[in-house]
DNA sequence: ACCTAAAATTGACGCGCGTAAAAATTTTGT
DNA sequence: ACAAAATTTTTACGCGCGTCAATTTTAGGT
């Protein structure tokens, strides 16, 4: 309800009739302060509505309460919704989340630790670009500032590696289409700038020949993020060329599986598990749209929640431990299968 | 190549045996030196690769180069397509986009509009919740820092708005709709949060009277931003009970509209516009994935570039008058109908 | 080579706050 | 009530840079 403007921490300081480094203290940490002078504290901050200047704040102390998550490419609801999640977490801590999307590009990736480098970040949660990120300057990056990385792996860099575990991925739907159909082929991009999905066609490869089944891979052509266009063109041609030898596709990954949803639907071909369909479509990761595909679609699901909830509590782990660990941890997440329509 | 590590602007001033007031000259401005130091600083920059303490600039001038972005859900893929235009924008006008979710929650758009004060922007851009807003905060905070809204509009508040135009997006599909077979009947949430819903009933209800139809209004319930799901609940619901009087729904947008289409596969509705379909579906925003919909979804689109390139414009014209514009502008670009199979 | 305008340097202050040391005050235990 | 412990106050410096006024150096024209 106060009408005066507080210009700097003094004025406060006087009107709350205490001194500067006190009211310092207080922000610093508020329990670091007396009950009493506390409660004063806090009503005069009611009152009058004050808020240390956060660059002179920064500026003075050497790690700063920012949290600077980038993930690769935040147009894709799957980044987006974890993006969400350890937003929410930082917060609850007590941090500045700072979140930045390299927009599928090296240069912006390059860019986004620039700046985040100049931010002095107390951390960095950094899901890499891949591929076509460039490794010289993550290591470099990762050598100044604390950094734990998730969703997709680049060996050796960060603190700690927090992902999904892809063989497992792949083993629970190569299973459960084996065990309740023809066994699937297996569709992706022929140059995944995602290192998972090299993982995920290994994996593909392992568990057909565990089911004793020969492996068939339907490669597309395809570059950027436009994942379900290449899914639905490479769809297309492979299934007018009778690439797929079984009625069962597997996609490396779901927006791709929408791409091949779409073309099936284009060409009148019926997707499912029912005796009057033609093929069926299964895929990995549990999009948030994939409940809404049509059909809707089987798929593994990433535990979105226990990736962010666990890349969070080691970042944190590791900045209370002076930003280092003694040796490099990774961390993988068993994905659950979800069954509905398509397969 | 060089190894030594710069403290600050002095060292940095020394190392290019230039005085700091001259580098920091350069910094504000490359231009406003001469040509011959400018390469020296530069020749030096990449040498010993230096940025000058981003907190210590900060403090040190009134307005930032921070350009803030706020928009109601970012997971909603149709506001990172938005927010991914305009930061780029920002970009390249050498600003530093600062982007931020209300995460669909009033809490967080207070928060982000706090957090954003205490960083000093140079304009804001604002996308807001809309209907559970808090207007006292939007409007104490546009007081404060120069702002833009953009999407969804609040009487008064911003010295701008720039959004679509939410009567001809109606406009277009209902004309489109009703030449081209059944009048459609239009398919709704019964408390949307975005004001854009609200705009678009009306049109709708202008426009079928306009051709002489009698209006079908399906209002369904749910809260927040899960809209697919509310969507495809609410289409079973009002499919089942013969709510829809025509064969023509008319989503109020394409994420409702995707789950619209989920249940009518579900029910095993043919939608589309041939003689064998059960039903037409069409829609509005024309949502990143409206594409990959089977069938693809008919639907208005967004002119995504011109809103957001217009909402950067803008900003950046009024940041030079100083942050204030003599009266309130609102801009609205038209949509375009884009025919696909749905409808 | 000389003059002038333009540019760079020097020296200094301020921004708002973190933080440290010493002194003064308040609280706590007995 | 009194000494010890805990907290607050006082005083002062430093962070890295913006910016200003006064001065010196440089560049461009003749």
């Amino acid at each position: 309800m106060g009408e005066q403007k507080i210009r700097n921490m003094e004025e406060f300081a006087a009107l709350s009739g205490l001194s500067r480094p006190t009211v310092s203290k207080y922000f610093n940490d508020p329990d670091s302060v007396r009950p009493s002078t506390r409660k004063r504290i806090e009503q005069a901050l009611e009152q009058y509505d004050f808020r240390p200047n956060i660059y002179a704040v920064n500026q003075n102390r050497r790690l700063t309460k920012n949290i600077g998550i980038v993930v690769p490419y935040l147009a894709d609801p799957f980044f987006a919704e974890i993006a969400r999640n350890i937003e929410q977490l930082c917060i609850d801590t007590g941090y500045r989340p700072i979140l930045m999307s390299s927009h599928g590009q090296t240069d912006q990736e390059n860019d986004n630790l620039d700046t985040l480098r100049a931010l002095k970040p107390a951390g960095v949660l950094l899901a890499p670009l891949g591929r076509i990120s460039d490794k010289g300057v993550i290591e470099r990056f990762c050598r100044d500032v604390p950094t734990v990385l998730f969703d997709s792996n680049i060996e050796g860099m960060g603190e700690a590696f927090i992902g999904s575990d892809n063989a497992s991925f792949v083993d629970q739907t190569v299973d459960y289409l084996c065990r309740s159909g023809e066994p699937p082929c297996f569709f992706e991009m022929r140059t995944p700038a995602n290192p998972n999905a090299n993982k995920r066609r290994i994996a593909y490869l392992e568990a057909m020949a565990r089911h004793g089944e020969s492996p068939v891979v339907v490669s597309v052509e395809g570059d950027g993020w436009g994942f379900e266009e290449i899914g639905r063109r490479g769809a297309h041609s492979a299934i007018a060329a009778g690439d797929f030898k079984t009625n069962t596709i597997l996609c490396s990954n779901d927006r791709l599986a929408i791409g091949v949803l779409s073309a099936c639907y284009e060409r009148e071909l019926r997707v499912g598990r029912g005796p009057d369909c033609d093929l069926r479509v299964a895929s990995h990761d549990d999009h948030p749209f994939s409940r809404f595909t049509c059909p809707a679609l089987t798929t593994a699901a990433h535990d979105y929640k226990a990736v962010a909830g666990r890349s969070v509590e080691t970042l944190f782990e590791m900045i209370e431990h002076g930003g280092r660990f003694r040796e490099r941890t990774e961390t993988l997440f068993k994905p659950y299968l979800v069954v509905r329509a398509s397969a």
